[in-house]
DNA sequence: CCAATCAGAATTGTCGACAATAGAAACGGC
DNA sequence: GCCGTTTCTATTGTCGACAATTCTGATTGG
């Protein structure tokens, strides 16, 4: 099955997508996507020749892809055993937490120093038109549109270095953050408290919005457990249902 | 030239290391401190055919060591063009300053917070007797010992993604660092910078061992553009001496 | 019944080959 | 003499092949 005769390069992906799109990029887009969603389980060993099956390409981009990723912690190597996907830790998450406060804090603070009068309003007026919206999104455009908000902050921050590693973070907690958006969902905290941050960068109150972005990230180790709990329950019930 | 025949896999090296050292991490760690050492020229294309000669391996290791260090942020890459170092930038040094100073600060006060005494005593009597041999000291090891101290507070700190996200800016301002060193080995500020910090560490001084640790990093811009000006000399003056 | 050993199978590491693309040089029109 | 083509060359992108290593699980001895 699958394609026995060596295609020309170009029509991969078998007529699905009438683009040439390169399967550098494509793969490695792909990959990434699956292991933010933890298609692999945790600590699962990759097959090399398996995920090239399914992707339609050979090994090569798949292990360049899949290099890429170990050094975005989103997947770990071992020598001569392979590609193994990253675990699903408490300590972890809570540690990824506490840096990620510490930046988004920095971030505020640059922001409020840096961005224009109409940078923030659009900023405030963005929010306020997803918060109406909300209910008609699904959770994940909604963990879409959580992670927006503060990487629209970042790049208001003026330091890219700062955006690009808020960044990588975002892409290691994602999986986390879906499940938290949906806690939430219920009790549509987040929400109030992005509007709040938000106002107090409007009025430049650069201490005010440091402890409420703080506050905002901060979570505490049994918090984090009762999401690990819940994200373990997913990875290990939900099917893969896309064969082909 | 370079050994038409096909090697069995071993023999690569020429004899050099006696030891069956795998090619992947080798030929990754060798491309890394290349890259960190600036022996690519600043935005000049790195190419993978004259680059996999010299390592004498093929081009599979070459590209998938460059993919790791394009997320490193060490080199970049643009479809079809290849891989090219990274620039050497004033306002990357500024901006990466500006992030270390905040995950240093964050650093210092966890690792006052949770090392033990004994700890904080050997990184005070290890950088001690670092100072006593610091004349003995070249350069490139008084570098490594500077990295080292920041490092090992890091550790400290009980929060390896902390850690690790200190290490990747490490290795990217590298050789600013380095400029640095020599700049201040006439002046020998830093040391007793580091000594007044690992004090206060000790003396369980949060607030003074953060503020002394921000000022400590924290660059003016005046200063990163005069490293950049040296850096730059540097660069282009140093003749590549090893041809095999 | 369990632990250690040892084939056989599966998987990774690296290579050379070739097509596709980008880059450089030659060419010609103006 | 300069700018846009066109051809030719250099370089990258991807592939399949094979050796080296690890994994599996069957076998044997205790």
């Amino acid at each position: 099955m699958l394609r026995p005769t060596r295609q020309t390069n170009q029509g991969n992906s078998a007529a699905l997508s009438s683009k040439p799109i390169k399967t550098g990029p494509r793969v490695y887009e792909e990959i990434r996507r699956m292991a933010m969603d933890y298609r692999f389980k945790p600590n699962e060993r990759i097959n090399e020749v398996a995920l090239a099956a399914r992707l339609n390409v050979s090994r090569s981009p798949i292990r360049e892809a899949l290099q890429r990723l170990v050094t975005e912690e989103l997947i770990t190597f071992q020598t001569n055993r392979g590609f193994f996907c990253r675990g699903f830790d408490v300590d972890e998450i809570v540690n990824l937490s506490d840096v990620r406060a510490v930046l988004e804090e920095r971030s505020v603070r640059l922001a409020i120093q840096r961005a224009s009068d109409e940078e923030l309003a659009a900023l405030v007026d963005w929010w306020t038109l997803t918060m109406a919206r909300a209910d008609s999104f699904s959770s994940t455009e909604l963990t879409a549109r959580d992670e927006e908000f503060h990487i629209r902050i970042a790049r208001l921050s003026g330091n890219p270095e700062l955006a690009r590693m808020l960044e990588g973070i975002n892409t290691r907690i994602h999986f986390v953050r879906k499940i938290e958006v949906e806690k939430h969902r219920r009790l549509s905290t987040t929400y109030t408290e992005h509007s709040e941050i938000a106002r107090a960068m409007v009025a430049r109150d650069a201490d005010g919005a440091a402890r409420l972005m703080h506050d905002h990230i901060a979570i505490s180790v049994a918090d984090a457990m009762s999401t690990v709990r819940e994200g373990l329950a997913r990875i290990y019930v939900d099917v893969d249902v896309d064969q082909i």
